[in-house]
DNA sequence: ACACTGCCCTGCGAGC
DNA sequence: TGCTCGCAGGGCAGTG
């Protein structure tokens, strides 16, 4: 599913291809898509909004239009944001699960796909956005004024067990499920440590691990397990470099060869070694 | 502040 | 081969 190194990487192949493009017409066809809008009104305010800046916050790609307005697009679980260039070839279009669609006046179109319905767009005005997103999402991992110490200092200020708190996204932005894991794993914290009882050193192991796995997976274009596509349709390749999410049942460790343990956290499937990643 | 449940959804793979 | 069924999970609302 598209976390922040997906949602990235579609950002990046997007941005030159939409920015300055005038939008002419959006079409919507699943309506929960655009909720809570008014299908009839989301579209209504698209035509003749230019695109000036195509940028990541948390999950959510952020399109900056004129008139004071801003686009945001969650993929949620499997929402593919595609650019459909009026030269391109028809087939470059998936042929199924078309939730909306936008056409600019170039001729070239922006296409959201979503087999399973939860991805969503909304419109805000700039100043709706910029108050929401500063209560709704925390830090960016990858910003560099987020550095080991204050990191360890968020940490150690909260009691819930670690890996729920790195999914939530007031406490720090865009890690979901796979990059949780491999960031416990290779920061050898148990996923149910209470943060509180981290350790400095631990913390700043762990922030170093959430640095390194999320500007590798950018790097590999995200990782592409099943439905993740980039805005032109290309798959990623970070999931050879996964180091436990989605392992085999019974599968090793891959740094000690015990068995991998496979368990639920906040409702989430959590793979983790139990001899590298102990209780403390 | 935190834990927990249920909901939204459909494709896919396991099991029979 | 063809069917049923459980699982995958991000975000959010609601409850305790």
């Amino acid at each position: 599913m598209p976390e922040l190194p997906e949602v990235e990487t579609v950002c990046r192949a997007l941005a030159p291809f939409v920015t300055d493009q005038t939008f002419a017409a959006a079409r919507v066809h699943w309506a929960r898509t655009v909720e809570p809008h008014d299908p009839a009104g989301f579209v209504a305010t698209i035509p003749g909004k230019r695109v000036l800046s195509v940028s990541r916050r948390a999950k959510l790609i952020v399109f900056e239009l004129s008139d004071d307005l801003v686009l945001t697009t969650h993929l949620r679980m499997t929402g593919n944001l595609r650019f459909i260039g009026v030269d391109s070839e028809p087939e470059i279009a998936p042929q199924q699960h078309l939730r909306l669609e936008f056409d600019f006046e170039s001729g070239d179109a922006l296409h959201f796909y979503d087999a399973r319905k939860f991805g969503r767009v909304r419109l805000y005005s700039s100043a709706e956005w910029a108050g929401y997103q500063s209560t709704a999402f925390g830090p960016e991992p990858l910003d560099p004024a987020l550095d080991g110490r204050t990191f360890a200092a968020m940490l150690q200020s909260r009691k819930r067990q670690v890996k729920p708190l790195l999914l939530d996204q007031t406490f720090i932005a865009g890690i979901g499920n796979i990059y949780a894991d491999e960031s416990l794993f290779k920061a050898r914290i148990h996923p149910l440590q209470p943060a509180s009882t981290i350790s400095t050193r631990k913390a700043r192991e762990l922030h170093q691990a959430i640095v390194e796995t999320l500007e590798a997976a950018i790097a590999n274009h995200g990782t592409t397990l099943r439905n993740y596509r980039s805005a032109l349709g290309e798959a990623g390749e970070n999931q050879r470099e996964l180091l436990v999410y989605g392992a085999a049942k019974d599968a090793p460790c891959p740094r000690c060869g015990t068995k991998l343990r496979k368990i639920v956290v906040g409702q989430r499937g959590t793979t983790f070694c139990p001899r590298c990643q102990p209780m403390r």
